[in-house]
DNA sequence: CAACTACTATACCGAACGGTATAGTAGTTG
DNA sequence: CAACTACTATACCGTTCGGTATAGTAGTTG
């Protein structure tokens, strides 16, 4: 990777994530990285080029990450909370890539962006569904309530993370966390 | 309200909520409405503006309902349960408006739309959370968490109608409401 | 009818948009 | 050294952007 394209990446994931794709203009990019259009035209092809080349070099490590938090190992407590530690993880040390992925994930399904991230999103639900259908083997009450049970853990956790990149909370705090699987796993009455 | 305006209004809603607020120009807008741009101007002074009187002419019979909805009455079941019916309803008869709040949701703090809306969620919180403040009244085990359940609540309510709005579930189901509202009071074990 | 307010059409503004044709430099390979 | 590949700078393309100056129409009020 040269210089020059890893400082378009970085320069454009910033820009992309604070004020949203179609509020960033490629001139706008090529200047903060301090090289001329051609050059981002040479390495990306397009703007959507780039964009989708962010998602490539991000969204591997990303997969890889949760794919490990969310194994079964015969204990859901566990697996539940390595999944919400994870998310939170790498919404610190990866805040604008996370913003990106939060900001596309309600994106109208019309945008430029939507078929590129959308497929990113959907192996994430698969991961962490699956997570629900190994451990109904342990737990028959579970059964074919997996997706639902996804879907509302994904949504917990991305509404923790979206008031947190916000400045609203905070999440380095081990109590919020194992308070947010208990809530998850037990409900807010016990 | 005279024909053009509230003509202006309908289309404007509908192509932000399709391809978000950068993505929709304003000739794009007048052409669709049948209007001439000064026309657009005259009422609405900006595009900034006819964004925010979009927010303000939808905003307040969603937050009417939505308090309507989370008053406590003594059964915090029934009025959990008629929050996330609320929502569910909002986000059925009022699609292209619940999408412009979702996507705009996590939108970057340093977009043009985003302290038009911001207010408008945190309002939302507010009236979800006093309910948790006076139903802990009743249940000494829900103190200092009102704001926790809040979140999680409106998390999960969000990322349902998220799905429902791209096509992947339907809403139209008594049985995922009382499911949903099962889980979140009393967690997956029970 | 005259003055006035509310609204709308024509035509235009400078700036920014995404993208490219052309030419060149630097380093590698035969 | 010659041919070639990889990369970058200058300058420019047509189009669209948000917004406006000007003029005019239609309806109301005195």
């Amino acid at each position: 990777m040269t210089n020059n394209q890893s400082k378009i990446l970085n320069v454009a994931l910033n820009l992309f994530a604070l004020h949203g794709y179609d509020a960033v203009g490629v001139q706008q990019i090529v200047v903060k990285a301090d090289v001329t259009k051609p050059t981002l035209y040479h390495y990306f092809g397009s703007k959507k080029g780039l964009f989708e080349s962010i998602l490539v070099e991000k969204s591997v490590s990303l997969l890889q990450e949760v794919s490990e938090a969310s194994r079964y190992d015969g204990n859901i407590v566990y697996s539940v909370t390595r999944v919400v530690n994870t998310y939170f993880s790498i919404s610190q040390y990866q805040p604008m890539f996370y913003r990106l992925m939060l900001q596309t994930w309600f994106s109208p399904a019309t945008s430029e962006t939507y078929e590129s991230i959308s497929n990113l999103h959907y192996q994430q639900f698969e991961l962490i569904e699956r997570l629900f259908i190994e451990a109904s083997a342990d737990h028959g009450n579970m059964k074919g309530r997996h997706r639902q049970y996804a879907v509302s853990l994904r949504g917990m956790i991305d509404t923790y993370i979206g008031l947190s990149l916000q400045g609203f909370i905070e999440l380095n705090n081990d109590d919020l966390v194992s308070r947010i699987v208990h809530q998850f796993l037990y409900g807010i009455f016990s």
